[in-house]
DNA sequence: GATGAATGAGACTTCATTCAT
DNA sequence: CATGAATGAAGTCTCATTCAT
């Protein structure tokens, strides 16, 4: 994963209450990283908040870096989980119902996730961000691909990259600074266009 | 500023020789940030680069958080004066013209600050980012207000916003990602491409 | 023994189970031990080492210093028993032979035992050293005393503390730093010169 | 070297007052390391000794290693300086005098310098004892070639080793478990018996 | 009895900040 | 004013030992 400390667990749980302890441990780094921001994160900390001694921590997790790339990881799962179905099922829709239901989704991701998201991106970490465009730009290339007739750009991975960046930042950005605009429809009608306007083959500027 | 102590230098300089010293601190705050990251600035650190004693530094900063703010405004400031009135230059230029404009401004503000600009965004505190958007939206909407009947978005803040948001996002993903984009024309052509078509009044899906 | 909680075993094993238990932990300790240093000898690893569970390692003894005085104690008493017997059937020898008895029986304790020897050693125990040149420092006193007319020394426990503690050193030193050396026989015979040369009544600079 | 953490302070002392806290350093870590031994001395234990916040001593050495590193090489450069020029100014007397003072000389060293010889001992590093043996075997070489006549050994640098190591094993035990025994001159006598029946020529058993 | 989870004192080290010179 | 020495709270991590199951 890059950086040092890896991923695995030093000791696997083997009785209920360890499998607690080690809940207990991920999901206070979790609210802590989230809530105060990676540099009050502290191992201490986290071991406060989880109700449990520095020592337990150090007996599941290597250490501090080890620990927030697992938490890392398991929020980049969990989106994948819940999202990756639903963006795909997008495949299907025509130009115009697909971005909707991109945005929405995008939309829907940050309304959940705003704080740790936020948190965990400011690492310097690759990130969850990174992960998920990843995986996204295939299946978006793919649709452009299909749509090829319908739409201007011929560059496509560059097309959908711009697409996804675009909207993952408004969003971003948006759910930082002006959370209430997440539930605007308006809001989502305005990245629908600029996502179609962009795509769309209309002369630009006839 | 947030943050406690915030960013009035404890003791204005009195002598020419203190002034130097006071430019060397922050120069040497800011290369240090720039160049070593966030992380590798420590007061020390800096007092060495700077070639001045830690005591110094303490004598014209109350703490390190202070150091740091001061210096983003300069950053900022900075920027402000390289870029405000280029920027403001636009504001004569028809629709197209003004949108590329835009778009190879801020292509050049992230070649020539990638460093700085990341590690001080790093930070949690506002930064730069913001205050340049704040400006810069009030002449992008005053502009938009201008050309009003060319363009098909209303809510000209709205506008204003996702145009400037979608550009500096992408143009800030793609200087981290894959810098030699920033110099590919058709990059520039694409991003103005997405701000006109988002701005264009024509039917998008008469 | 110095120490507190000194080597009796919190509680005696009345099970064969337990025996077995009890032995692992024992071997465990003197292979960590001796391969991995006193350092990496922690009651975690030697109890994994034995296979069986940190608990266990404490149901039977009270502290790590005393697991190892235990240790210390087994291997004393195996060498005493292993090397007690070649010991004293030199007893009955001639000088000359007597001696090259004696340092080829150090020699093979060294060679056997170099690794647990040395990494025993290391602690401020007392020691191995000690509990075995007091057992033999008295065998070869009653020698030399048999021998009276035969040798100059006159201050028989001096000289019988002369002669262990250097063979003892130097054989110990080359274990250490010139194995090899151990197996030469002209190491051997010049450790022989050195005894009988010590002990003999000739006259050293007439 | 060897061993991590090298020998350089982190900061060279400009202030006088600096210069007295590192000398007040590294006379508390010889202190507790010879007197508490090497367990105990932590460094915040050493800081405590040493009058000093345990900031101040990072402040001149990188870590717990190199201070005591730093420790052993100075007691090393210590006895170098005290007893090199006594030992080589044995070199012009003929054996039996050059045997004698040999042993007076180490019997010296010990007497001035048991706990904190011990004491750095004890650590797995390369330490005193070679440092010293490795120098002065050279010169011990160099006199028994002069000397080839006089004695019976033909390995010299075998011989050189077995006298050097002879003595000072017999007199580094015996300042631990007899330290009165050094003030004896009978047992300096049998030391320098030791050596002679070694070195001399005579058949040892016609 | 056995297991292994949990504990927490304490070791090492860093770095923002104060203070004597 | 400038210097840099000194401070110490706080952070990461280890490991002997206890305790619930």
């Amino acid at each position: 994963m890059g950086k040092p400390g890896a991923s695995a667990p030093r000791k696997l749980p083997r009785q209920e209450r360890a499998r607690v302890t080690v809940e207990a441990i991920l999901e206070a780094t979790r609210r802590v990283v989230a809530e105060e921001g990676r540099e009050r994160a502290t191992t201490n900390r986290i071991a406060d908040v989880a109700g449990v001694s520095i020592g337990s921590l150090y007996q599941y997790f290597p250490n501090k870096d080890a620990l927030i790339a697992i938490v890392q990881e398991r929020e980049e799962e969990s989106f994948r989980r819940n999202l990756d179905p639903r963006f795909e099922s997008l495949f299907d829709l025509p130009l115009l119902d697909a971005v909707r239901g991109v945005v929405g989704l995008i939309i829907d991701y940050h309304r959940e996730s705003r704080d740790i998201h936020n948190a965990l991106q400011e690492a310097a970490q690759p990130g969850f961000h990174d992960a998920l465009m990843e995986r996204w730009l295939g299946v978006v290339v793919a649709y452009l691909d299909e749509h090829r007739d319908e739409i201007r750009p011929t560059k496509l991975e560059l097309a959908a990259r711009i697409v996804l960046e675009a909207l993952e930042a408004l969003v971003h950005e948006m759910s930082l600074r002006d959370p209430d605009l997440l539930d605007d429809p308006e809001y989502a009608s305005e990245l629908t266009a600029l996502v179609l306007g962009y795509l769309s083959p209309r002369p630009l500027h006839a």
